[in-house]
DNA sequence: TTGAAAGCGCTAACAT
DNA sequence: ATGTTAGCGCTTTCAA
């Protein structure tokens, strides 16, 4: 690997003006320089040292994407279709624009801010987190960032959060299901923060803006877990007996839900109706192929990616709290009760 | 972020000491001045900077993952699961073993090689080359690399590979559909090159065995791609009227085909009979679940990391061609017609 | 037990 | 139009 001094030597001239010629600072270098320099480089391939310039200009062209995951619900946080989809979109849009990619994921949140100084990234984009944790990050981190999918507890403007309108997507198919002519309808989730939350809140919205009152017993808790899931499962297929439809709150509780009543003798849906949210790779690929809300990852990592830049460039932020809507896709697994 | 200069300043030493106990040589290092620079560490929580350190050591503790991706097959190539899957293995690996994970996609190999030249990474990973690929890279860059499922012509000795016995699993389920009675199997597969030539070497290989001869026919081609697929997929549907079984050369094409089959009139798999190759995600999913060659992914990648983590630091590779073995997974997609 | 100093490759302010 | 030089933060050799 040739370096820019080494150049320099070789014509007898100045590592600024390689560098000016290496830069395009053309201006002031002769006709001549230039094509020697040129010449030198294509023949000896020259590629700028990173570290180098990176050291001396203080600055990396990295951006991190970095990801709080608990271990036992993430073993392999790539695998998830929903992250996989998302961290394609944020490294093909971070390529096309020069910038590299490097991917941290942890459970420790000080780790994380450990590899972010190490690195000196430029920019930064954080997936994962609790309002809390972001805002530990952004006190103890000060470089541009911006979050996906973080839920704060209030309306902060000096964060860039790209979020979804959970609450919204929730509350359409609550009402599509009410519509078909259901009016009991299970709720099904691990939790109840941050964007399960506000599906949550949707739909009880819908129900109650149609006159079906909720009661506590129609959040259905799932477990995740090898162990307890299996448990869990079993109770639900008695737990469905009182209802006509069921909301997930992922497609991926969906579709393992829809396949595990199915193969214990449920129909779907001609006994139960099931409904998802997200649209992910599953739920058109099952059958019945899964109505459920569609939400666009790729936009969401494509976004991420142009507010980061704007910020690490210094351009000027406008939308600050991005919301991005969801879709409601009709397929085959909800029945229409009455017409 | 305060430097080892900083440190050394404000307690009056010189930046060698600081350095050495940072770095835990501390043998020659006074009880005294150890805990004072180890406080100063805590108090002002000193990170390395990694170019910094990258530039004297001339390393970087960064391993590149790259991958030549037609962009037309692999829009978003972590948006497939098998790479998702392979990538999330890789990176949790080279975190726990204290390396940082860069990665990068092209389609073109120059680029692939400036980037990696660019970062000085101290090894490489390389997936989705041809045999051709690998020589042309291995002859441009020297550093530690090795590859996953490349295929080579003739087995050299220098590279290291982790592949997969494509040909054996091909055999299994080939033989496996045999066994049950079926002797009009069509090969369903998209080229016919790297692990799809040795899967299709594996099936014609059973079918020798057994006495079936394949005939050109037999070979049904796939067009990926939004435009021709569809009438691709229409020809199939009258094509399987020749056939009691397909094998498909993966399990994406085995769901695709399945359901698309299922979604005009013919049921699996009383009408035909469909195997994949995989076991991937989509596989357990689908309904009938899906009869498959199962391999494992996720050790891939972290065989992958071992060995790249072994040559950086000069051990001795044992194995340079590993060969991962697949396993027959008898789902619901085949039917048995004889007993 | 500790320190001085050179150097990694590149950048940029300041000459000339 | 081109050159000099200091410096980015860390490592490492050699000396004290």
């Amino acid at each position: 690997m040739i370096t820019i001094k080494e150049i320099a030597d070789m014509l007898g001239i100045s590592t600024t003006t390689v560098n000016n010629v290496i830069h395009g600072k053309t201006g002031q270098v002769s006709q001549k320089t230039i094509e020697k320099v040129q010449k030198l480089i294509e023949e000896y391939e020259y590629v700028p040292n990173m570290n180098a310039r990176n050291l001396a200009q203080n600055k990396s062209k990295i951006i991190g994407f970095a990801m709080k995951a608990k271990s036992d619900k993430y073993e392999n946080a790539l695998k998830d279709t929903f992250i996989g989809e998302l961290v394609g979109a944020v490294e093909k849009s971070l390529r096309i624009s020069g910038y590299f990619l490097m991917i941290y994921i942890s459970e420790d949140l000080k780790q994380i801010i450990n590899y972010v100084s190490t690195w000196n990234v430029d920019g930064l984009i954080l997936f994962g987190m609790t309002g809390d944790d972001c805002i530990l990050f952004k006190s103890k981190i000060n470089k541009p960032m911006v979050f996906i999918d973080c839920y704060f507890s209030e309306e902060v403007n000096e964060y860039i959060n790209v979020g979804l309108n959970d609450l919204q997507g929730a509350y359409d198919i609550t009402k599509y299901l009410l519509d078909c002519g259901h009016s009991r309808i299970g709720f099904v989730a691990d939790n109840c923060l941050g964007g399960d939350k506000e599906r949550f809140l949707g739909y009880k919205q819908a129900l109650r803006e149609q006159g079906v009152t909720y009661k506590d017993k129609d959040f259905f808790l799932i477990t995740p877990g090898e162990k307890e899931l299996d448990a869990c499962l079993r109770d639900l297929l008695e737990y469905t007996k009182g209802y006509t439809a069921l909301f997930c709150v992922s497609d991926t509780y969906a579709v393992l839900i829809m396949n595990y009543l199915r193969d214990h003798g449920k129909r779907i849906p001609e006994d139960i109706s099931i409904a998802g949210f997200d649209d992910n790779a599953y739920a058109r690929i099952v059958r019945p192929s899964l109505t459920t809300i569609h939400q666009d990852v790729t936009l969401k990592g494509e976004i991420a990616v142009e507010k980061i830049l704007k910020l690490v460039t210094g351009e000027e932020i406008e939308e600050r709290l991005i919301i991005l809507p969801t879709k409601l896709v009709v397929r085959q697994s909800v029945k229409m009760l009455k017409k």
